[in-house]
DNA sequence: CTCGTAATGTACGAACTGGTGAGTTAACTT
DNA sequence: AAGTTAACTCACCAGTTCGTACATTACGAG
């Protein structure tokens, strides 16, 4: 075997500069390369779609590097799942409305998520798939569960003080209002595609996306003050 | 849904009797059954998860009848998607809510479209696939296009005579108002799965439908109204 | 009854796809 | 300097998976 000099990709450049603190070998930075390029192919083909090694494809790492760090698709794909979900709360988490009038707060936080979602398509992408999978991986993953107490909290403590000072007069669940939040949220960019072939309106198209964004809290306000009940 | 068949399962039985009008070669009815086991198939695994040869061992026929009808695995899928819509058209169409005084009727449609939502879980993952494709399937449709505007011009309608009786105040498009409530039903049962593992409560179960059931209508209503708006 | 054709069954293959065995190199420790 | 090990490369495989070539059979027309 004549063993030909791997001359790298010819990306790598050789370095024998130490002040640099860059290296060569680098588990972290790898590691971290693989979630994002497998995120984007999961999110573009779906978890039997992608194909491990097109993400392979698409570094300066081979496949085998996948395997050596995440063990099958399978744990990769939930890796991908648990990264985006942090990031998700860890954006989640800076908000603080509590200083905000009950009306103005959960105006705020369904137009934060509004532009969360807008922001970051993929994620959506990613539980959408999850979904149609029945949301068999992220039940395997400590990690995830109840991940979504946070928000809950912020939401049950702006419909007390709404409910204190009179203003919201429906007997709302913390968890309910959290559903009419997301729906319209992550439905307007999930959906987007199929809504935008039938009905012939692009709903992430700016001229769309300034006027949803309004509606998501004229939306809950209303229902919180009970504009919509039977009398 | 018509089941004709003579023997309960098994195979089909070798037989010179002609009295029965029953055919041992039907095209028209190879290709519903091939649709129909399809589309569970699609729904349950994704597109690139679906099997074409498991959608062939799930019924009586075999694969290749698949590629003589169908052609292709994508120009099946289509197929399926075409049929699912068509099916919900066909109900849609047969939603009559004029009668009704507008905050009824408004209310009515959102209540119709949960339960439609409600009971066609394998079409909503149908189209959550289409919409990780980016429609890319639909979008080769020319049957799917513009399927949405019978729908529209029902709001419209809706809208027209509850601004004119004065109930309702809000600026409202009928697209806007179809998002509202689509958005809503079709979160609830598209997201079941993650939301129950994040939140610990599953959106579909019986004592949570009744009640989400009843918010979708009055989301709406109140909104229309007019009570979200700044003042 | 015979013949043409639509409908169906059988067997197969080329390309792919997740995963691995085994060796190599860089960086760190002592 | 030598040894240790984490990080990385390369070649390869076994099982799939979509799709097809070809043979066959049932049905209807004439």
């Amino acid at each position: 075997m004549v063993s030909d000099r791997p001359t790298a990709n010819g990306v790598v450049p050789m370095m024998k500069d130490m002040t640099t603190t860059e290296r060569r070998r680098d588990s972290g930075r790898t590691k971290a390369e693989i979630l994002q390029v497998a995120q984007r192919e999961f999110a573009r083909k779906g978890y039997a779609g992608a194909r491990v090694d097109e993400i392979a494809d698409l570094m300066r790492t081979t496949k085998r590097m996948i395997y050596y760090y995440f063990s099958s698709k399978e744990q990769l794909f939930l890796a991908v799942l648990e990264k985006a979900y942090a990031e998700v709360r860890a954006v989640e988490q800076k908000v603080d409305v509590t200083h905000l009038d009950p009306v103005e707060a959960i105006r705020t936080l369904a137009e934060l998520t509004f532009d969360h979602h807008d922001a970051h398509r993929d994620f959506i992408k990613l539980v959408s798939i999850e979904n149609i999978h029945e949301a068999e991986h992220i039940r395997k993953s400590a990690t995830l569960a109840n991940l979504g107490t946070p928000v809950l909290d912020l939401i049950e403590r702006i419909l007390a003080a709404g409910k204190a000072n009179g203003e919201f007069v429906t007997e709302a669940d913390a968890v309910d209002v959290h559903i009419m939040i997301s729906s319209f949220c992550f439905f307007r960019v999930s959906n987007a595609y199929t809504f935008g072939a039938l009905f012939g309106r692009d709903m992430t198209a700016p001229e769309n996306r300034a006027r949803l964004r309004t509606m998501v809290g004229e939306l809950v306000v209303a229902y919180l003050r009970g504009a919509g009940a039977k009398d």
